[in-house]
DNA sequence: ATTTATTATCGTAATATTGCAATATAAATA
DNA sequence: TATTTATATTGCAATATTACGATAATAAAT
């Protein structure tokens, strides 16, 4: 055991797991914020905005990239980071659902 | 190792990820999705709707409340969970302040 | 060609998560 | 009160995640 049964869920719901979990970190959810603040393509100072070591945020920007969140090309000797649109698309268009479900029906048991 | 270092980052991103988090596991979203399909607080049959075990489901349950994202509360022999507005709120707004800088400013370099 | 700078991978230790059987708890009902 | 019904907790095994030092890979600059 301790292993996910994917095989159980829905495509959608695994696909919305996945993207979850890939924020499921504060080092992955300051490393989205610092890709929105500087709004371009980031070569390279990751490392230094975050608290981690390069080995470390190395490994959280591929699980970024595996999830689809973010994506990088090679730009010269340093990588270009940035912020993947399809891949949180798909997360926001979960929370709209949700806001409008509960917008619509409030109901007042609990 | 193994703990994340949640004291070396600001306590909003913690939050978010704590709540990204628990959203990041398929038997949880498909709790959400359940108790927003089914408009109601529900009392009962989220088991009988998952394929999983009784304990495991009560773990998920669990874990979704302490991030905040479901309420639950007794009623007669059973327990009554329902989804709890702020909790998605906070995740919502991150969304939404993506979707906002996204729209603004579109960097074509990657 | 060698150095320098930047990012990725490997190996490994510490910790967390997942899942379930067994058991406990609590309320309703016979 | 004993029984049923519904949910929670405990304990444990399997697996995953987190973090980092050491090392490798890559590409520009010298």
């Amino acid at each position: 055991m301790g292993a996910t049964k994917t095989d159980h869920f829905t495509e959608s719901q695994n696909e919305l797991a996945v993207l979850a979990k890939a924020l499921g970190h504060p080092a992955r959810i300051a490393i989205m914020e610092y890709l929105l603040k500087v709004d371009a393509c980031i070569c390279g100072d990751i490392v230094n905005e975050l608290p981690l070591s390069q080995p470390t945020v190395s490994q959280h920007l591929k699980e970024l990239k595996n999830a689809g969140l973010i994506k990088g090309s090679i730009e010269g000797n340093s990588i270009c980071y940035c912020i993947n649109e399809p891949g949180l698309e798909k997360i926001k268009v979960f929370f709209e659902h949700i806001s409008d479900h509960l917008a619509n029906k409030r109901n007042e048991c609990c």
